[in-house]
DNA sequence: ATGTCGCTCGTTTTT
DNA sequence: CGAGCGACAT
């Protein structure tokens, strides 16, 4: 059994799984089979009963690693999911803090307030104290909270700088006083005051550390100061008389990008010095991506300082050259993109192996326009949330103030939502009646009078009608009562397009059904392993995992995502866009060196997601907020590797030599685009060694053949330029597809630009004239 | 209570 | 350019 365990690690891994009962950190390379790692060494753990299930703690940062390890464990060996601890930092806290609500100050059925709703919270706190939001955006007010949360901060522990932070410190003061009035927490909170409970109750405390004698962290570079400090109190670290518990800890310190939301890369190297770990067990061999892409990687992150230091390494070839290309504008980059797609596709590639990757949102217009004119199936990732979505939050909002009724947040988004005639003042005067008598909304109301109390007297009606169904219910039938009752359902069916929301309420009840199967819920049973209920288990859910945005398994379509979205990811095909100075390495980061890194480490990462082919693109010219602004190249790109480079388009040498005379080989083309340019360039810098041989094609060397350009890129390169041109592709002869009319084909077409015309011919709708500019939106290019 | 105008702002974001 | 928001009018 356990041979069958380590039998196809190598021997970096197998030191890692088998380790004894100490602290160890593993310095885990991208694609070096770190997953693979942490759930042997659990398997491993529990085999050789070096502990039992309930004697594991294993923390990642997303609910979609979480359910892998899961997953990925049952299949291993058979488990009670439930009963083992494992789970985000956010879902981990939520599961202890329900256990001892009590000693954390907490009712059972605390609501969790997530980011919008704090939001709306510190808007709500600074109108009821007269603060102006002028002078202080809410938006600041929140930053300032969640970084002193990941902190571990206090209100009370600041000794404020200045009159800006005096102001700041005000709000988070009265803020901590609200939300907890309101039994209610926000995501830092969740992590906080589960660390300050452990802390203050020695009994809890000493519980956990003597149970939870292997703790696992995942992404630990990921992890910010206060989860690092949890992680220490629940490991007995620093406790008099203990031997800290064994902490294992998987991340990259080359794959750190989120310290712009408080991630402290420092953690690891803290880790090391208090858990005394020594030397780091380093992952390096690469079973992801081909050779060319590794070198890449390597070459690039290398330009970085303070890094614990790993070198990846893989036993595949050199495999295909990075492809770099030049675009005159993001639509010619698009086209660039688009038309490798279809080659891709033309050779049986599945779509879902291919992914283009930007450094902000914004950049994915462009390609979307190009990918649905040439009908190519896509999906995007981070769009819109189930959970996030208004209906959603509205059914949701009425649920949450059924379990708890001092939950403000929630109360202001519903009390006039169906329009009950509660207007805004009305709500301001709860607001203060609230804040002078430090009460609930809900518990304001009682204090109206007049006929505004008697319409708010209709919706807290249909709170506590809901409130008492609350547990005779089962939670399906719950949720189906709250959508009819609030008057929720009524309001969207009066709406025409209203559909869609309808139907989302209704998934809204499958996803509970779902929840509770997969939480093991028996038919009648009112609560599971923790005494929970499923109505207050689903709402946390709800908040703490807004339901995954990514493509739908078994969607083919090729995927677009951010880089930092794409972490973890892994595709055949690889675009890298928006290659410029300015958009990335983004101008906020380039000041500060410490920023410069970060960025650096966002494009390893990006490189690191490639298995086979891996494209770079920019483009000289791109609109930014409606303005063209012209760009340079990615610095980064003269920091890769040149012979692991093939140019699509005359290689772009940066000012200064810099990158020749560190002994980066400038390999690229240099045939028939200027090339005298070229040729001199050469001369300077002693490179052309190759470059010659290449030209005189004799005796070239196996990797140097793949340099130069052949024919069909050249060709296809016009044929880029020419069609991102004259762009519309929409020619006498091409067929079309219409949202309304159909299939067809253009028969005619008159005039230009703005004006251009088309004669569509459809197979069921007869022939159109129809206004290019405005039919474009409804229709795409079929062939 | 609802719609519309005009202003501002624009990096990444999971929980 | 275009989303989102607040002020203002209806």
């Amino acid at each position: 059994m356990s041979s069958d365990l380590i039998a196809n690690l190598n021997e970096q891994q197998k030191a890692a799984v088998t380790l004894p009962e100490v602290s160890s950190l593993i310095l885990a390379g991208a694609g070096s089979g770190k997953t693979s790692v942490l759930i042997s060494r659990i398997a491993f753990l529990l085999e050789h009963r070096l502990c039992t299930p309930a004697e594991l703690f294993a923390v990642t940062f997303t609910n979609k690693a979480a359910r892998e390890m899961m997953t990925r464990l049952q299949a291993k060996m058979p488990l009670n999911t439930r009963a083992l601890w494992v789970g985000t930092f956010h879902g981990l806290c939520n599961r202890m803090l329900r256990l001892h609500h009590e000693a954390a100050g907490l009712p059972a059925a605390f609501a969790i307030l997530d980011m919008s709703d704090q939001l709306g919270a510190i808007k709500r706190i600074m109108k009821a104290n007269n603060i102006n939001e002028e002078v202080l955006p809410a938006r600041k007010i929140q930053n300032y909270i969640n970084k002193q949360k990941e902190e571990g901060i206090r209100a009370k522990d600041i000794k404020p700088y200045g009159f800006g932070e005096r102001d700041l410190l005000r709000v988070y003061e009265i803020y901590e006083k609200v939300i907890n009035r309101e039994g209610a927490v926000d995501f830092g909170e969740l992590i906080l005051r589960t660390y300050e409970m452990l802390l203050n109750n020695e009994p809890i405390r000493q519980h956990y550390q003597d149970r939870f004698k292997f703790i696992l962290v995942d992404e630990f570079q990921d992890t910010n100061k206060l989860q690092y400090k949890f992680l220490k109190l629940l490991a007995g670290h620093g406790e008099e008389g203990r031997k800290p518990n064994a902490v294992f800890a998987v991340g990259d310190d080359d794959q750190s990008i989120y310290a712009f939301r408080g991630a402290n890369v420092g953690n690891m190297k803290d880790f090391i010095r208090d858990f005394a770990i020594g030397e780091p067990i380093r992952l390096e061999q690469n079973y992801r991506s081909q050779g060319n892409i590794l070198d890449a990687a390597n070459y690039l992150i290398s330009n970085n300082s303070d890094r614990l230091g790993k070198n990846l390494w893989t036993q595949s070839g050199k495999g295909d050259l990075i492809r770099v290309f030049k675009a005159g504008d993001e639509a010619e980059e698009a086209a660039f993109v688009v038309d490798n797609i279809k080659d891709f596709v033309r050779n049986g590639e599945d779509l879902r192996e291919i992914a283009i990757l930007y450094r902000s949102n914004a950049q994915s217009r462009a390609l979307e326009t190009e990918l649905t004119r040439r009908g190519v199936k896509y999906t995007v990732y981070g769009g819109l949330r189930f959970f996030d979505r208004a209906e959603i939050k509205n059914a949701l909002a009425y649920l949450r103030l059924a379990e708890n009724t001092a939950d403000d947040s929630a109360f202001m988004r519903v009390v006039n939502l169906p329009a009950r005639g509660i207007g805004a003042k009305t709500v301001e005067n709860l607001i203060d009646l609230a804040r002078d008598n430090q009460i609930s909304l809900f518990e304001a109301t009682q204090l109206l009078s007049g006929a505004a109390a008697n319409k708010v007297r209709v919706f807290t009606d249909i709170i506590n009608d809901i409130r008492s169904k609350r547990f005779s219910l089962p939670l399906t039938a719950l949720i189906n009562y709250t959508v009819q009752r609030s008057g929720l359902k009524a309001l969207y069916e009066a709406d025409e397009n209203g559909a869609e929301r309808l139907e989302n309420l209704e998934e809204l009840t499958s996803s509970a059904a779902a929840f509770l199967s997969q939480e093991g819920f028996e038919e009648d049973s009112k609560e599971n392993v923790d005494n929970l209920s499923p109505l207050t288990l689903f709402l946390s859910q709800a908040t703490l995992e807004a339901g995954d945005n990514q493509a739908k398994a078994g969607e083919e379509a090729v995927q677009l995502m951010t880089i930092h979205a794409s972490k973890g990811l892994e595709f055949n095909n690889v675009f890298i866009t928006g290659l410029e100075n300015g958009l990335f390495p983004h101008d906020k980061c380039l000041a500060e060196p410490k920023e410069l890194q970060e960025e650096r480490r966002l494009m390893y990462v990006a490189i690191t997601r490639a298995r086979k082919k891996l494209y770079l693109t920019y483009a000289a010219q791109r609109l930014l907020h409606g303005m063209p602004r012209y760009n340079v190249k990615s610095s980064f790109l003269d920091e890769l590797p040149g012979d692991a480079l093939k140019w699509l388009t005359p290689k772009e040498d940066s000012d200064s030599y810099s990158s020749f005379g560190s002994g980066r080989s400038g390999g690229g083309y240099y045939g028939s685009y200027n090339s005298k340019n070229s040729w001199s360039e050469d001369k300077r810098n002693s490179y052309s060694g190759y470059k010659k041989t290449y030209r005189n094609n004799e005796n070239v060397p196996e990797w140097a053949k793949n340099i130069g350009i052949t024919k069909e890129d050249k060709n296809k390169i016009n044929s880029i330029r020419q069609s991102s041109k004259n762009s519309d592709g929409y020619n006498i002869g091409t067929i079309v597809f219409h949202e309304k009319f159909g299939e067809g084909k253009i028969k005619n077409i008159e005039g230009q630009g703005e004006n251009k015309k088309i004669e569509v011919a459809f197979k069921t709708s007869g022939v159109k004239n129809l206004l290019l500019a405005i039919a474009q939106k409804k229709m795409r290019i079929v062939r």
